[in-house]
DNA sequence: AATACGGGGAC
DNA sequence: GTCCCAGTATT
């Protein structure tokens, strides 16, 4: 059932939630500054993805790319660098488009209303809702997996949080609790206690300031909620590799941007037929993403001179790197694993 | 409305 | 193995 008009209740619930943020709030280096730049590069990296996870990646990121210029003038294959192993690497490919946006339609100004921030690439609302939020105070809440898991336990409320309804179902129930002052810290607060508290699994409910109006909780059905049906699955997907060698130096190339690891570097996956008899060894190995699991094939390649890496590249536009300039580049985790082990046997000897 | 898009962590 | 994570773009 929806709520139809403000509740009195509601917003003291939320209250209630901003208090407890107060002196529980996490110390995370994006918490003391509103400097929107910063606060955005602290949410695309946070989106699907965990605090622990991120936290080195900002801190990299944002010490390299300190400004929106910095970042807009950069390399792509420098920004992918630094979101190497992060995943979903169309984050990165569009952060830096929108840097440059930010340049050429904003006058270089960061954009300082919810419906100008959302027309920044790879910012959606939820994104844009926290930056609103948190940097100017716009009274939007940032709808994310921990406002459908901490509403949804709160009210005991079965609404599927996979119908396409849920993003305005669940932001109109958050905007009865959000205050009209300390917007961004109320989104936070949710963030912290859903991270902390109100955990998927086992939650913390001893320790929850809202224990007492969570309708889950005098039930014991925590587990009950969100409600979800939509499911996922895995396919098959098979890669069929080259490695391509002349001592310390090897072929490689870049993705494509439609596919998965965007723009990520790879080995040749064609060669000419007559280079088999170079065929050291070949591997197989399996590695699970979300929603492929894949088997990836790897042929080494040891060429007797270094002029056949050349003219390989001339016909094929691959680039040559060795060692040390392949650590410039940005590579999916399972071929960084891959050059990695390649370079420590050849240092054994 | 449905699907694609990574990698890591908890259980 | 399963599920989830400070979601967005594309079709």
């Amino acid at each position: 059932m929806k709520p139809k008009k403000q509740n009195p209740d509601f917003l003291y619930l939320g209250k209630k939630l901003l208090n407890w943020y107060r002196i529980n709030a996490r110390n995370l280096p994006w918490r003391s500054t509103r400097n929107p730049y910063k606060i955005w590069i602290s949410e695309i990296i946070l989106q699907q993805t965990q605090v622990k996870q991120g936290l080195q990646h900002y801190l990299n990121f944002v010490q390299r790319f300190p400004n929106v210029e910095t970042l807009a003038n950069a390399d792509t294959d420098e920004v992918l660098l630094y979101w190497k192993g992060l995943g979903y690497y169309s984050r990165a490919l569009n952060l830096h488009k929108a840097a440059q946006q930010i340049i050429t339609d904003f006058e270089g100004e960061f954009p300082q209303k919810y419906e100008e921030i959302l027309k920044l690439k790879g910012v959606g609302k939820y994104t844009a809702a926290a930056i609103a939020s948190i940097c100017y105070h716009e009274r939007k809440p940032a709808i994310d997996g921990n406002f459908y898991r901490v509403l949804s336990r709160l009210f005991a409320d079965d609404y599927d949080i996979s119908q396409a309804g849920a993003f305005q179902y669940f932001s109109e129930l958050a905007l009865q609790m959000m205050p009209y002052e300390a917007c961004g810290d109320f989104n936070q607060a949710i963030m912290d206690l859903g991270a902390e508290v109100c955990k998927p699994k086992q939650p913390l409910c001893q320790l929850c300031p809202l224990a007492a109006d969570c309708m889950a909780w005098q039930t014991g059905a925590m587990a009950q909620f969100p409600v979800k049906t939509k499911k996922v699955k895995a396919t098959d997907l098979a890669l069929q590799y080259y490695f391509v060698h002349f001592e310390n130096r090897f072929l490689i190339r870049q993705r494509a941007d439609d596919f998965i690891w965007k723009k990520l570097y790879e080995f040749p996956d064609a060669i000419p037929e007559d280079w088999l008899q170079f065929r050291q060894s070949s591997i197989v190995l399996k590695h699970k993403l979300t929603h492929k699991n894949l088997e990836i094939t790897i042929d080494t390649i040891a060429l007797p001179s270094e002029a056949l890496l050349e003219t390989l590249v001339k016909q094929y536009s691959y680039i040559i790197v060795d060692t040390e300039a392949s650590h410039q580049k940005s590579f999916p985790k399972p071929l960084e694993a891959f050059i990695q082990q390649w370079e420590q046997r050849k240092n054994e000897g």
